[in-house]
DNA sequence: TTGGTTTTAAGGGATTACCCCGAATTTTTT
DNA sequence: AAAAAATTCGGGGTAATCCCTTAAAACCAA
């Protein structure tokens, strides 16, 4: 028997969930809580399989709901449910240990797919759900591509000092590591400091992790 | 009248894709190659919408050609296609410019709206792969979130001049910027040093930026 | 009010990074 | 083969960082 927790502000929902589930035999939904605090304060007292979590809670946010949830019940596995397909709301939450997100229009057969795929261990999203999110890549991808164009050429050799330097190697370090004189590896990162428009060791991290040039 | 031009070094495979789309009075295939440099070849001397391109062609990958297509043909549009629903080939190919990706057991159906939907500007994924990504985006977050747990308590005035650290201002700089004496700066980086375990300001930035304690 | 943390500040010394100059050798590209 | 880029190595100097210790004032919580 699987213990479902249902955790929305808005009454006629939860009442429509808690239909929709009571006519599964094999699902039982032992509580109904109205805001976040209630939620965690139930869940301290009684044990629940799947959490059926409103992303948009009243006072305390689901977000943190959740991120309480997966901190202190590890086994107790969070769908979350909203009204809303925004991309910010569905990363930010699945960030938080969520296992799953739909969107309150979702019919009776998807709520029990969704249900049974997360409590195997798999995670689920509704379709709109994820279009939203791969368009979402895109989007930063494409925009990354264009702020971070203008990276010059990193030669091989100077790519190997910048990842030590990464690692915080200093430079007689790296030196050593590489088997070339302290001189030759000054001479490197004077290179990389023109060259990526960085006045010190710290810009030189920064652009490598930002444009990921480290170890590839 | 829509150019397509096909690149996949599986002759009966390229000739199964050509057929279905022949049949569409909308779209004509102007060219076929069996490799990387005839692809890039073709395109220097023909105008194409839209490159239906395997990944894993022979010699030069498909990533390499996508790569330069995207570079010096911005108008031409790329659907990667492939045998394999590897999580890296996927990421890698998106990132490069792909605007698709779609498996080779792709009904005709899927493949003329994948090949629709891109032309209309959007990014198309077959289902399988759209889980695939997505099962790859839950795997990574929760890998990261259990190895970058252990980080101490960083004071709000650390954290300033840690974000001005890696911002690339000096000791001397961040005193100004924050009204302080420049030997409480060495404090706090001194502090900082210590706490996060690193042995420079390059270790500093590392940690502050995998850790995302950047304006936040 | 007492005790812990934070923030502020300082001296002095050691180490490292950064800059300007030049230059030889090797590799790659044209 | 010639040109360009990358790799190598110096000298000398300035600026910045790092290390160690100490300590007062401010703040916050028990």
């Amino acid at each position: 028997m699987t213990r479902i927790l249902i955790a929305d502000d808005h009454a006629m929902f939860a009442d429509g969930i808690a239909s929709i589930l009571e006519a599964e035999t094999s699902l039982e939904v032992v509580g109904r809580c109205l805001d976040g605090p209630s939620t965690l304060e139930f869940l301290k007292n009684n044990e629940v399989d799947i959490v059926l979590l409103d992303v948009n809670l009243p006072g305390m946010s689901g977000i943190d709901v959740c991120k309480d949830i997966s901190a202190n019940h590890k086994s107790t596995k969070v769908l979350a449910i909203s009204m809303f397909n925004e991309e910010s709301f569905v990363t930010e939450i699945l960030n938080n240990g969520a296992m799953g997100y739909i969107l309150k229009n979702t019919g009776r057969e998807e709520l029990l797919k969704a249900i049974n795929t997360i409590l195997g261990g798999q995670s689920y999203f509704s379709e709109d759900v994820t279009q939203t999110i791969m368009k979402g890549l895109m989007k930063s991808r494409t925009a990354s591509k264009q702020t971070q164009k203008p990276l010059p050429k990193i030669s091989r050799r100077e790519k190997e000092v910048l990842q030590l330097i990464v690692k915080e190697f200093t430079t007689q370090e790296i030196a050593n590591e590489l088997f070339i004189s302290l001189k030759t590896v000054e001479s490197h990162r004077s290179n990389l400091l023109a060259k990526l428009n960085a006045r010190n060791s710290a810009g030189l991290v920064r652009i490598a992790m930002e444009n990921k040039l480290i170890e590839s």
